[in-house]
DNA sequence: GCCGGTTCCTGACGGGGTATCAGATATGCG
DNA sequence: CGCATATCTGATACCCCGTCAGGAACCGGC
């Protein structure tokens, strides 16, 4: 779907156009044009998201940018990467932090929210994340996988310990994905007059009974 | 997100560039650049598809495109409208079809298996259907809302009619989005280990613990 | 503080996609 | 057959992409 040249370890390990290390001066622009992308991608969609208006919304020339990134979607990749080092653990903690034996309730309730919330605060990076993982590129689905396991597997280690019918993984996964689905849709689910409150218990309702198996 | 200047009904509506009514061959060369947009967006991200690989698939110019369609946004607007319209009432179908008194367990079998069918074999217009979507196109939006409602109130009058704890119109309108994720990121879900025929399985458990109520 | 080396930035440019229009070509009807 | 209308496309101006050579900013050593 994509010519894939860049990895997710060149987004991990930065190096300019000619291969020298970025010093101090060159991370900070580097970082101003990721955070000009996430800006732009607020408004503008991703398939018009240009070089030049990234370049002019970091204040600099588009020449700036090939220092630093190949394209747009390499910048994409190493903001997914960053994201996904960043939440993975607060991801799964946002699981097992929680008292599923005495509240279960209202645990499912707070994974619901959170996670929803989570979603809304990076929506930018997150939707591009999705995008992309749906087309096929392998480079940000192996980040997005990666960036939920945390949860998934979580999720996973509930339902087996419950015994519930049906296979964990899948069941986790499954959960996992709508949670991500919901936020994405969640404007859209609003307008069809789905408040946000009664999306949360919903699907909260949803994650007790397929990985609690409680009514 | 974007202008959406072109609408629905301009998608309906087929004009020339001109504001001519196309005859014939005119609307056969539209349906051939529909077409040809389809091919190339099981192999091209959707950010990646030009004018000139549409043209060149289709075998006319560029300047054949413009005569029908004002950019790709457009022709794909178009595509989508069409499904809409042609699929609504088979999706409702899917839904109503089916003897839930008798064999709930089937049923819901059959609805995740059809659902997953169905996005499978339209892949490349639902793909870009749900990314506008997400990134807040309404004419894209309202398309897969309505493309959706039949399938969705089916559901909902179902969970109404068994009386389930939780909003009807908010379970329906999770479990669908839930369906169409899940379709999205099939094969990522493959990758992770769970397979298709384990999917349909879990997909279908929930439809029938969240709509009908049973364990 | 100033000098040399290194890092960083950008103006300028060739290449390719976009969008338009005037004119060429195809179609169909009397 | 010949005209009117519908359809197509070559030519073109414009904009964005991606590269490079050279200029500006920074930094450590003196």
């Amino acid at each position: 779907m994509s010519d894939q040249t860049t990895t997710v370890a060149d987004a991990r390990d930065p190096r300019a156009a000619d291969g020298r290390v970025p010093g101090r001066r060159g991370l900070a622009t580097r970082q101003r044009m990721m955070d000009a992308t996430g800006v732009l991608l607020e408004t503008v969609a991703y398939r018009d998201l240009k070089v030049v208006d990234i370049a002019r919304e970091a204040g600099t020339s588009p020449a700036t940018f090939y220092q630093y990134f190949p394209d747009v979607e390499a910048a994409m990749l190493a903001m997914a990467a960053d994201l996904g080092e960043a939440w993975h653990d607060d991801l799964s903690k946002l699981i097992t932090n929680r008292d599923w034996e005495g509240d279960p309730d209202g645990s499912a309730h707070q994974v619901a929210d959170g996670m929803l919330e989570f979603w809304t605060r990076h929506k930018p990076v997150l939707r591009v994340l999705d995008m992309a993982s749906m087309e096929g590129d392998l480079r940000f689905r192996d980040i997005r996988t990666n960036l939920l396991a945390g949860a998934t597997e979580a999720l996973m280690g509930l339902a087996a310990k419950r015994e519930i019918p049906g296979d964990p993984r899948a069941s986790a996964g499954v959960v996992v994905g709508m949670l991500a689905h919901v936020a994405n849709h969640q404007h859209g689910l609003e307008r069809w007059g789905v408040s946000h409150d009664l999306l949360v218990e919903t699907v909260a309702g949803i994650i007790r009974r397929t990985i609690l198996g409680v009514a």
